[in-house]
DNA sequence: CGCTTCGTTGAGGTCTTTCAATATGCGTGG
DNA sequence: CCACGCATATTGAAAGACCTCAACGAAGCG
């Protein structure tokens, strides 16, 4: 039994309605400020390097982690062996909050990474005491799950050529930067995160290159060379 | 540019099959508690017909919602005429805790569905005094968030002969179905929520009963054959 | 400098979509 | 009661898109 695949092709953001939503801002930073707060007084930092695991699916989820630079990339694997990756996580990005009794993905640094960590237990105890932790809480939980609506609309979209441009342009605001930037993960993990191979992957940037919509510099650096077009090919 | 977007038309009233089904399916209530005293107290009951919207996207939402029976779907439209059923929400779901100001999807009965409905303000009001109500909103949420996961999953699946098998057995899962359920929701539901079209929908559905996995009466009524193969069927 | 890993690119195969037509179900009206 | 119409569902054939297989090229590391 093999796959195949399905694609669908079509790419997100959102018609113009709903001002609420989500990836498509230039990061605002300031939402959870009581989970930040929280993490500044008794968080503990420490550096992972590529490739180093943070928390590892199945485990018991006894920490939870905030990004303060570098990347991580929270996956699933499967018996089959493939793998899907779930989400990148950047700086000011919380993880391990959702997670039940044990996590529910692999956190895994893509680059030289510092978190901040702290004890699930500990960050309960004082939500106890502090209902406005509680609500930030609350609303990292909804990001969290805007977010994942965010992937699930990019994974359903048929087409790679707009799931990739999609992607570009998700990262591009959530990591705050312009046009140039560097992209942490390999082809893999994009491919692994948007449900393609690494194939199409590549071919479809090469495409988007030869289109003069994007300029690549080695396999990492990106520049959107127009943006309005790119947006323009995403319903 | 308009693909055939079943969409508007189905208010008309939709056929009832043989009975409202899916109304009367014991769903597994039994995680926010404290959300669901609170809609118990405060909640008004309302009855939606097949077709009429609970909630548009981008809407102000003012009120959520908990569906006490028959079936709710929430989709995105995009200009391209496209849309993308985000999640379906059967008896005991709730509908709307993560909303920002606006609503990011819209709302709409599948069958004949009865709601409780409150105020968000008031619902608010009542988790600023009451810690419990509190964390089991986030619960709520953070349940939301894994059904996103869970989609996402399915999304990245390749294959829609995975994606359906996939579908089947979650949704007789959730439904608390044995192995016979009925669907409330068309073949363009369905496909709009997996990301395919109904002609493949169809296909592997007619596929699946000639393999004797499943067997259909109508296009709403399902029974799985073989839950095991089924199962075995997914990574 | 050679090796290993990652990325790119080409050719063929398979599966989904698209285009098109038919069938079924249900409500309406003769 | 049956014919008709609308909407949903099923099915066929051809086209398009992505995957698989395979080879080549580039980059990092000993």
């Amino acid at each position: 039994m093999d796959r195949h695949i399905t694609r669908s092709r079509a790419m997100v953001m959102q018609p113009l309605n709903t001002g609420a939503v989500s990836s498509a801002l230039p990061r605002p930073t300031t939402l959870p400020c009581a989970v930040c707060d929280a993490f500044d007084e008794v968080a503990q930092t420490s550096v992972f390097r590529a490739g180093q695991e943070l928390c590892a699916q199945g485990e018991p989820s006894y920490r939870v982690f905030r990004v303060k630079t570098g990347a991580v990339a929270a996956y699933r694997l499967f018996s089959d062996g493939r793998r899907q990756v779930m989400s990148f996580h950047l700086p000011g990005d919380f993880i391990g909050l959702e997670a039940g009794v044990s996590h529910g993905s692999t956190a895994v640094a893509l680059i030289e990474t510092t978190v901040e960590a702290m004890r699930r237990s500990e960050l309960s105890d004082l939500a106890l005491n502090d209902a406005d932790l509680g609500r930030a809480l609350w609303q990292v939980s909804i990001r969290a799950f805007h977010r994942s609506e965010e992937h699930a609309l990019v994974l359903a979209r048929h087409g790679a050529l707009e799931r990739i441009v999609s992607f570009l342009l998700n990262f591009a605001d959530r990591a705050g930067a312009a046009d140039a930037f560097d992209l942490p993960m390999s082809r893999q993990d994009m491919a692994d995160y948007l449900g393609l191979t690494i194939h199409t992957v590549s071919r479809t940037l090469s495409q988007l290159e030869a289109q003069g919509l994007v300029e690549a510099r080695g396999s990492r650096q990106v520049r959107l060379l127009r943006r309005a077009r790119l947006e323009d090919m995403l319903p």
